[in-house]
DNA sequence: CACTGTTATATACAATGTTATTGATTTCTG
DNA sequence: CAGAAATCAATAACATTGTATATAACAGTG
C-alpha cells in the first residue's frame, strides 16, 4: 500500500514531519516506561529548559520551548502538582509567575541527565547515524530505520547504569 | 532567548520535527485561506490519497495515510457531509465502506492540483532549496528559513493562475 | 489619580489524534 | 452447517495542543 504522505514529497512535508516526530516521541515514551521515571516524555523539555536556563516566568518558558503559552501553563500546573516545580509570584511584577525546579525536580533532572537522556540521545543518534543527501531522503531513511528497529531496540547501555 | 529544543539536538528530535511540521501546516493553512478553498489543509492528504489510489475502504485509506482508522472515519464523515466524498457499501463484503470522490470532490481536487498544490509545493521546495549537510543542520535551516520568510511569502505565481 | 492601552497568565473551546470497545460480517474449522 | 475466530468500521473515552478570549496587573498620559 502506497504511503501517500511520503509520495507527495514537499507538498505534505508538514504532515510528514509531524508524523515522524510523533512516532519518535511515542518510541521515546516507551523507552522511558522501561526505566521507571515518573513523568511523561513530553514534560522533559520543560524540565530541561529550567535546568539550562534557571527559573523563568511562564511566557519566557513558552518562548524557549517554542510552544504556545497555554501549553506551558498546563504543564507547569501538572508538574507543580507532582511536586517537581515551584511557582512564585515575581516581586516586582505581580502578573509574572516564576517557575523553578523544586528539590525533587532538581533530583529528577540530575538522574535523567546522568542515566536517561544520554541513552535516548544515543538511540536517536544511532537512528540518524548514516543519513546523508537531500532532506526527503533522510526522512525516508528515518522512517525506514524506525520501522526496522524502534528506539528501544537501539538502547546502548552506558557504563555506570542504574539498572 | 535560547531555543532549548534546538539546543538539545537528537534528544528532542521528535519534539522538534513535530514543531516544524505544525508550523509548516499552519503556514500552509494561512496560504490556503488566501485562495478561497473550502476545506482545511489537514483534509487534503485524504483527498490526495483518493485521487492517487482511487476509491478505497476506510481501513486502507487509514493505512495509506499513516493515521489511525478512527481519524479517517471522522474526516470521511466530515467531507461526505460537505458533499465532497461518497461512501458506498462494498458489494462483496458488507462490512467495508468504499470511499470515493464525488463530482464536487473530483472538481475540487482538480482545481487544487492545478492551482493550489503546485504553489504550496513550490513554496516548500523554495524553503528547502539550499539544504545540505547533517539532518540537524537542515532542520535549523528550515526553522531559520520559516522565520525569515513564511510560506506565504514564498508563493510563486504559476502561469495560468485563477487569481 | 482616572483612563487607556499593554502585558502576563489562565480559562474555554476546537481540532485532531490515539486506544479500547462494540456491532456487524465474514471466514475458518470441526 | 454450527460455532469460534477474525476482520471492518463506528463509537466512546481520553489526551494533546493550538487559537481566542477573559482577567488581572502594570504603565503611560492627560
Amino acid at each position: 500500500m502506497e504511503d501517500v504522505i511520503r509520495s507527495l514529497g514537499f507538498l505534505c512535508l508538514g504532515s510528514r514531519l509531524k508524523r515522524i516526530g510523533e512516532q519518535l516521541q511515542a518510541d521515546a515514551q516507551r523507552l522511558l516506561d522501561r526505566l521507571d521515571v515518573p513523568v511523561q516524555a513530553s514534560q522533559y523539555p520543560l524540565l530541561a529548559a529550567l535546568d539550562r536556563l534557571g527559573p523563568l516566568p511562564v511566557g519566557e518558558l513558552a518562548q524557549s520551548l517554542g510552544i504556545a503559552q497555554p501549553g506551558v501553563t498546563r504543564s507547569v500546573s501538572l508538574l507543580a502538582e507532582l511536586g517537581l516545580l515551584e511557582v512564585n509570584q515575581s516581586n516586582d511584577d505581580q502578573r509574572r509567575r516564576i517557575v523553578s525546579l523544586s528539590g525533587d525536580g532538581r533530583r529528577l533532572v540530575d538522574v535523567a541527565k546522568r542515566d536517561v537522556w544520554p541513552r535516548i540521545e544515543n538511540a536517536v543518534a544511532d537512528l540518524c547515524a548514516d543519513l546523508s543527501g537531500p532532506l526527503l531522503d533522510q526522512l525516508t531513511a528515518i522512517e525506514d530505520g524506525l520501522a526496522a528497529a524502534p528506539l528501544d531496540r537501539r538502547l546502548k547501555e552506558p557504563e555506570g547504569t542504574v539498572q
